[in-house]
DNA sequence: TTGAAATTGATAACCCGTCTCAAAAAGAAT
DNA sequence: ATTCTTTTTGAGACGGGTTATCAATTTCAA
C-alpha cells in the first residue's frame, strides 16, 4: 500500500465523480508529485523518464492539471514556466523582498491570513494556498 | 512638459547609469504605460499602432522589460500572458485565482494593506509595491 | 559634423503548453 | 474470461507569447 493513501483516495473520488479512469500513469505521477513541494512538468518528465510505462510529456501536463481540479495541486506561473505546488505541504511563509539589495525576510502573520479567508469566502472561494510578497527598500538601502 | 516628469526622470537616470540612450520610442511607451494601472505588451502594441514613429512589438517588450529594471514596472505572469504593472499607481488590487478553471477575481482590502505596512516597518522596510495572490477553488469548481 | 555605440523594426526562432488522433487500456456488462 | 464502450495514452503537430537576429537608423559625445 502506498504511503500516499489519503491523497490517492481523494484522486479516486474525483475520478469517480467525473467518469474518469484510474490508470497506472496517474498513480505513478501522483506518487512522484507528492514527494515534492513543487515541481514543473518538465522536471517530472525527466524524473520519470525511465519508469516502466513510459510517460509522455502530454500525459504529465494533463495529469498535473487533473490534480489541480481535484484540489491536490496548485498551478503557479513562475517566470516562463508553470510550477505545480503540492497543496498538502504546509509550512507556508511569506516574503519581504528588498528591491535594492535583494535581501529576503520571511514572515508569518495570522491576522493577514484571517482577512484573506474573509475575502475568499465573500467571493465563494475556498483557499488552498497563497502567495504574498512585499517589495520595498530595507533600512540600509533606503539611504 | 510631460505630466509624467518624475517617472521620466527616473528612467533617464537609469539610462544614464547603464549607457543606454533616451529615444522617442521609450518616451512614448513610458507615457502610454503610466496612464494604465497594468497592461500587456500586446495591448500596448494595439494602443500605439497609429502613433508617429511606428512601434514594433519587439521594442515594446524590450522597453517594458527595461521599465522593470528601472523599477517603474513590475512583471506578473498571468495565465499565458505577462502583465506589466504600473508601480507608481496606488490603489493596487490583488487577485483571487481559481486553480480549477483559472477564473480571476480582483479585490482590494485596506485592512490587509495596513497589516502589510505594519509587518514591513517592524522589519525596517519601506514598501514600494506588493503581490498578493490567493489560490483556491471557486464555488463552481468545488463541486 | 563625424563616428562609435546603442536602438529599432520585421520576422525568424524559441519555448511551453495544448490539441489531434490512432492505438492501447480500463472497466462494466455479459 | 470475453466483449464492448469509453477513456486514456503518447507522438508529434500546432499555437500563442516572448526573445533573438541583423541590417538600417538614431543617439550623443567628441
Amino acid at each position: 500500500m502506498s504511503k500516499h493513501a489519503k491523497e490517492m483516495e481523494i484522486l479516486k473520488e474525483h475520478l469517480g465523480k467525473h467518469q474518469l479512469k484510474f490508470t497506472r500513469q496517474r498513480e505513478l505521477i501522483l506518487d512522484a508529485f507528492l514527494k515534492q513541494e513543487h515541481i514543473t512538468a518538465e522536471e517530472m518528465y525527466h524524473q520519470l523518464a525511465r519508469k516502466d510505462p513510459h510517460l509522455g510529456l502530454a500525459t504529465i501536463y494533463r495529469t498535473l492539471n487533473l490534480f489541480c481540479e481535484a484540489g491536490l495541486a496548485q498551478a503557479r506561473h513562475f517566470g516562463t514556466q508553470t510550477q505545480y505546488d503540492n497543496v498538502s505541504h504546509k509550512g507556508h511563509h511569506d516574503h519581504l523582498i528588498c528591491t535594492g539589495c535583494g535581501k529576503i525576510v520571511e514572515f508569518e502573520n495570522c491576522d493577514i491570513e484571517r482577512l484573506q479567508e474573509e475575502v475568499a469566502s465573500r467571493n465563494g472561494f475556498t483557499i488552498q494556498t497563497h502567495r504574498l510578497e512585499l517589495y520595498g527598500l530595507c533600512s540600509r538601502c533606503r539611504h
